[in-house]
RNA sequence: GGCUUCGUAGCUCAGUCGGUAGAGCAGAGGACUGAAAAUCCUCGUGUCGGCAGUUCAAUUCUGUCCGAAGCCA
């Protein structure tokens, strides 16, 4: 059997994690996507040595921040790791909020091997959707998403198939969602409290050395907590303003998470118990030995 | 105490030469197969500070009261 415990960012997943595989003799699995990189640690609030307690931990660290690493990579990294885990007897636990990642790995989502990204850029955001149009006229992919309609055109040209009409919802692994939850505005609270933490444990100079690399990768990028604080090595931004800013992402990326799981995956809620967690954790066990 | 300016959405403000109002931010909802902590879409009724007057009609003009800021005593 395959655990998975998701939510929201900030309710305590790392936690429940460790704590549940000391219990039913499991090994934890990073299944966010920006805890994949060296280096990338407090602003990703990446789990501490500490914090494992001796609890095997797969796919975190594995990649550097100029490195490339995506959805395809973590589900091949990752189903590797499930076998090998189950062939031993013990338990996988996935902990991440990264959705898609979850889904990608426990579901038969179908990636091709050979993918290449061809060079659109001479068409402008219409030119490109009509292109899109002649293979699939009610298409829906907003025109102004010019990612994921280069994506499906490339996808067409390469499989065939339209992007957004291949059915993937068998599990290919007997699997228990977990999601903790937790009050909005608690969790609002929690995630504002958390960036003051993080700051508290050497944020800015984490984010500084990110900057001075002169690395600019989507691994540099995409996680929420470096590139705000860019404006304000640069002189252009209050400090003050580029924190809030951060907070602000942190808070919408909380909200984005709940839509995702909410329409994507069959998630058991467990309500955190913040003051008692023991508490939220023989929930979670209840739930497993239901299955 | 006198004078001046201001009081409009959760916040910052715009606007109505009198016909009950709209931006940004915040917030909410949604989409999702190689950037997913990403990318993209949708959503704005609020005693226009209170009361009274003028008017067919006042958030807009007038008076007054309340509140805020500034200047002069």
């Amino acid at each position: 059997m395959v655990i998975v415990i998701t939510g929201p960012t900030c309710v305590g997943k790392t936690k429940a994690s460790v704590e549940l595989a000391k219990l039913i003799d499991g090994e934890v699995i990073n299944a966010d996507s920006t805890q994949i990189f060296r280096k990338l640690d407090i602003a990703t609030a990446k789990t501490t040595e500490e914090e494992k307690e001796n609890i095997p931990h797969h796919l975190f660290d594995i990649k550097d921040i100029d490195e490339d690493y995506s959805v395809f990579d973590y589900q091949r990294d990752c189903r590797k790791i499930i076998d090998n885990i189950i062939k031993r007897g013990k338990t996988p636990i996935l902990c991440g909020g990264t959705g898609l990642y979850i889904k990608a790995c426990l579901y038969n989502y179908e990636f091709k091997e050979q993918s290449q990204k061809s060079d659109f850029s001479a068409l402008s955001d219409l030119e490109l959707f009509n292109k899109l149009k002649e293979i699939d006229a009610d298409t829906e992919i907003h025109m102004n998403n010019r990612k994921r309609v280069e994506r499906a055109l490339d996808y067409f040209n390469e499989t065939g198939e339209l992007l957004g009409k291949i059915k993937s919802d068998e599990l290919l692994y007997d699997t228990i969602f977990i999601g903790l939850t937790t009050e909005r505005n608690i969790l609002y609270e929690r995630i504002n409290k958390r960036v003051d933490i993080m700051l508290s444990k050497g944020l800015l100079e984490e984010a500084k050395e990110v900057y001075d690399s002169n690395i600019r990768s989507k691994a540099v990028l995409t996680p929420i907590g470096y590139k705000e604080l860019f404006p304000y090595f640069e002189n252009k931004e209050t400090f003050e303003n580029c924190i809030d800013l951060i907070k602000r992402n942190s808070r919408r990326y909380a909200k984005k998470q709940y839509t995702w799981f909410n329409n994507q995956l069959p998630i058991k809620w467990i309500n955190v118990n913040f003051d008692n967690f023991d508490e939220t954790i023989m929930q979670i066990k209840k739930e497993i030995n239901l299955i």
